[in-house]
DNA sequence: GACTGTGAATCGATTCACAGCG
DNA sequence: CGCTGTGAATCGATTCACAGTC
């Protein structure tokens, strides 16, 4: 069964909302309840849950330590994610930095950046390297993903980069579709193979803005879709 | 006629791609090559232009830049956007300092934060003022969209904060599900009011970093779905 | 009685097929 | 002939209504 992207998006939200709920100290939740906080109505909460599996009890709802518990592992955060930033210009550097909280499952294992001003640079304990030793670091190194965070005109040839050293997820933050074949060979040849198995999510402020833009331009266009993504 | 969020996303990037083009000197383009670059098909480029009027040639295709300016155009990118950073710690910085490139029709007027250590302290030429001061700033100053990056656990003060200051506008980078509604009033009384017309866009990349999570974790479950926001 | 879980119904977005036009 | 623009068809996601069960 295929399971719609907005629903992923909804579960990190309702995750959120548990581990919220959790500190608080609350121990039992609704779908009606969810659906408040979140901003979503309450079908909808159960129908994106019901594609997982039956976290509830009918007629009391929803205890907070499981169903937190269930959504992280749907989605995938009960296991450890390895994860390398490539471009550590100023980007790069907020999101080494940034306080990820409870997201402890994710850890920057590697820093890399064509630019020698940068190369040596030290961010949470690790040093920033050159690109070129991608793909030995990777020989040595297991990586789950890579944060892309070089300007737009680099993210192509840095994302076949990664692609080619063997990381299977890229997050990017460039604004650019990232385009899913490769443009050329090493001998120059023109083979313009398919990535296989690079899965790609984007994160894109300067979309965003715009988008907002519009949406002021225009009142009437209610706006509600999920993620900021591309 | 209620145009689909998502194709609000999709017009962003064909107008990054007329950009590239015509740097390139790429004189006309046509909704197949439009659609490749987009990463997605011909149908949806036309339907997605459709909405806003005619703006090819049958037969011969769009001309580079008529389309790209009237993409701006529907996207409100022909006038200025006054902005106002409220939350400059390091992600406030790097969003102060990125280079936003073509994108001049957005400007940085105003610079806030609660944290005394950061006030004073000069971006862009603008120096980084009390968030108190948010109401008189805004007396004096036309501001058209806040971007809020914050710590979570102070969004929703800090959007509420901009909402009473007449900010109809907010891009939320805090990972969380804004409120549209008050909570209390000044003098104590719940009296619960909605926002009346503020528009919010998320762009949250911890949202983004777990749903690749899930991707890769169940990579039968192909991802197509547009911008990184909640 | 309250609230979940889910098949059926609705709604909306994407895809299609083709008419229209340079 | 080529490619746009668009009504109709399809597909998929959201909403609904209610059966199930604690």
């Amino acid at each position: 069964m295929t399971i719609p992207s907005a629903t992923i998006s909804r579960l990190v939200t309702y995750l959120r909302i548990l581990e919220q709920l959790e500190t608080e100290e609350v121990a039992r939740t609704n779908s009606h309840d969810l659906a408040e906080r979140a901003q979503v109505n309450a079908f909808q909460v159960r129908k994106d849950l019901a594609y997982f599996g039956r976290f509830g009890t009918r007629g009391m709802g929803y205890t907070v330590p499981v169903l937190k518990r269930e959504l992280m592992r749907v989605l995938g955060l009960t296991q450890r994610w390895r994860v390398i930033i490539v471009g550590m210009g100023r980007l790069g550097q907020a999101i080494a930095n940034y306080p990820v909280g409870s997201d402890y499952q994710f850890e920057y294992v590697g820093l890399f950046d064509v630019n020698p001003a940068l190369i040596g640079q030290r961010h949470q304990g690790l040093t920033i390297q050159p690109m070129d030793e991608l793909h030995e670091f990777m020989k040595t190194h297991q990586v789950d993903m890579g944060f892309l965070a070089v300007p737009p005109e680099k993210a192509q040839a840095a994302a076949q980069a990664l692609a080619e050293a063997g990381v299977r997820g890229i997050l990017n933050f460039a604004p650019t579709v990232l385009q899913p074949r490769l443009i050329a060979t090493e001998n120059g040849d023109e083979i313009s193979e398919e990535w296989h198995n690079v899965t790609i999510e984007n994160v894109d402020f300067l979309a965003g803005m715009k988008r907002l833009a519009f949406y002021l331009l225009n009142p009437n266009q209610k706006n509600d879709q999920p993620e900021d993504n591309t």
